[in-house]
DNA sequence: CTGAAAGCGCTAACAA
DNA sequence: TTGTTAGCGCTTTCAG
């Protein structure tokens, strides 16, 4: 029932000439059988040098690749991973950080011939088809980014044995591999730093709390002065949810409540370089007046007058472990989660020390 | 054949729970063919109303999603599109472009259970093993970011008739489809805005001159100047190829060339950021000594002081149209290429007009 | 080491 | 309108 057929049939599809080569072509001009050309592409030690050449020989000549599809059918793999970005726009928008995360992520999956899907969910409608998409088996297992604290997606996904790598510790469950940044520490030294250059009132921007990141920055920053020996003081805090907007209004806030702040930790780069620009309207000098640390190392920190000293986070090393997890699950569901935290460094710039 | 099995058999998938039924359990839950049950979950309306609704029962109980390989296999469709980003990693980083770009083409994707798989090629190496991937057809099509003048990847993928998009009027060949905006008038009305604030010499920092962005808005800065009646002066532009430290150079040899200078236009924000920096270190005051406008309008306009004065695209519309597009020809072959051009609009700020 | 055969889950002729 | 049947291209027992 097959007879002479070799790329072409009646009407095969919009592609005219496209490689569709099958294995049963591959077999027939290398002489063997479907299977042992099956066995050649598919790496099996059980083939004989000779028919190993030939089908490779032949594989060349016809230009074959293997039907992603038909593979998929029988192995029951897609060979191909989530990025599933629970982000909305706004953050998406101002923060190179999801570039460079998808960049490492990518260059994990670079020897693996894994494909990355992106699904992106701005909101709780979206996340529910991701989660059915996720739920269904469509992708091998996922890497998600930036769930916040209340959301339960990645229990339930876990629950149901997909597996999973999280961007950032999870406030809610435990038992889940993530890959994280010590943002305690970094934050606890870039607070140290503004401690040791002498200032005495330093004021913190933070990010939205239902953030692992957020809340282990405000921790470090709380640490630090604590390691000092200086009082806490709430109202030295303020929400900038790692927005530039809302940073700005934080720091005027801060400003109306302290006007003798001399320090700022802000807990990213694009919070503090809004807040420089609030600081600098108001008649401030920086770093004279006040020293201002960011988060990220992001380019606006070259970019803003003056340079912004700011921590430093590995973030394409980040995401190349992701895929590593993610894939050595994949390769074994057995394999217990782990938790990588990778270390952070603090970058000293023009916005934090008088020259 | 194939006797009692419902969700499971011997040793199937590593996934223990997921929805596993097949269109055979729906229709022998519904009490129907296979085909039947198919007819309903792809909406066709050859079938009777008391089918219809069993089927959708059985679906719903049991959970059913269909196997996408399964329908793959059999409509050689994969329901998937690759988003190829040809840039180097620098500008991904810097730029929130891209985030943009991928949102919009995801809304685009919304409503037609069309997959985005990204595909990241930093180098000659991996842009070739995308060619190949595409050219497999193991995507349905595919939107292309950011090809430079001398690259041939869209041309062969057209010629191989694989559906393609690309963002931005590609240097090369004509008769490919592309989404882009309108650069030209937009770098035209941001300069014709200097001209009218009484500016005499003025300065361009443009793009990297094999990206049809960066030509156009090059000319656009031109034809602007020589509306005005001015004589155009090679000296005052200079590359900064969308990369802030080589804006900032750039800057400095302007300076250096021109220490009257008292306009400048760059074609886009970061650079504009970047210039802005040096011109401060240099001690001329914005917008007194030299007024400057940006491009995008990115966050980054609003963070820096003063803040820019600068020309908006509407990135994400221009995804979603790019995704459009796309579908549109993966749906109709035959369907003759489009070219689609967005408005550009000034947005004045701080640095282009003393108040 | 190799081949024959079975069948993954689905859709699409073709009949009824 | 519905069911029957034939594969899509691939991997994988199971014999040989």
């Amino acid at each position: 029932m097959i007879g002479e057929r070799i790329s072409d049939k009646t009407g095969r599809s919009r592609r005219d000439a496209g490689p569709t080569a099958t294995v049963e072509d591959v077999a027939r001009l290398a002489g063997v059988s479907r299977a042992t050309a099956s066995r050649v592409v598919n790496d099996s030690p059980r083939v004989s040098p000779e028919a190993r050449d030939a089908v490779r020989r032949a594989i060349e000549e016809l230009g074959y690749v293997p039907n992603r599809a038909a593979r998929s059918l029988m192995t029951r793999r897609s060979d191909s991973i989530g990025v599933v970005i629970l982000e909305p726009a706004t953050r998406l928008f101002g923060d190179p950080f999801f570039g460079h995360l998808l960049l490492g992520i990518n260059a994990g999956l670079a020897d693996s011939d894994v494909q990355l899907v992106l699904l992106m969910a701005q909101d709780r409608r979206e996340e529910a088809r991701v989660e059915k998409y996720l739920d269904a088996g469509h992708v091998d297992g996922a890497i998600l980014v930036g769930p916040h604290g209340d959301d339960q997606l990645p229990t339930r996904l876990a629950r149901r044995r997909v597996p999973i790598v999280l961007s950032g510790r999870p406030l809610g469950g435990g038992g889940l591999s993530y890959v994280d940044s010590d943002n305690r520490n970094g934050a606890r030294m870039a607070v140290s730093h503004l401690v040791a250059g002498g200032r005495r009132s330093i004021a913190t921007i933070h990010g939205t709390l239902d953030l692992g990141s957020a809340r282990d920055r405000l921790d470090g920053y709380r640490d630090a002065l604590t390691d000092a020996g200086y009082v806490l003081d709430a109202t030295l805090e303020a929400a900038g949810n790692y927005s530039p907007a809302m940073a700005a209004e934080a720091m005027r806030v801060l400003l109306d409540r302290h006007p003798d702040l001399d320090g700022l930790f802000a807990a990213s780069d694009s919070m503090a370089a809004a807040a420089v620009g609030v600081l600098l309207d108001a008649g401030r000098r920086i770093p004279e007046d006040v020293a201002v640390v960011g988060f990220d190392d992001t380019p606006v920190a070259m970019t803003v007058r003056p340079t912004l000293s700011t921590v430093r986070q590995p973030i394409e090393a980040m995401g190349r472990e992701m895929s590593r997890l993610l894939l050595r699950r994949i390769d074994d569901p057995a394999d217990a989660p782990s938790q990588v935290v990778f270390a952070t460094e603090l970058v000293v710039r023009e916005s934090s020390v008088v020259s």
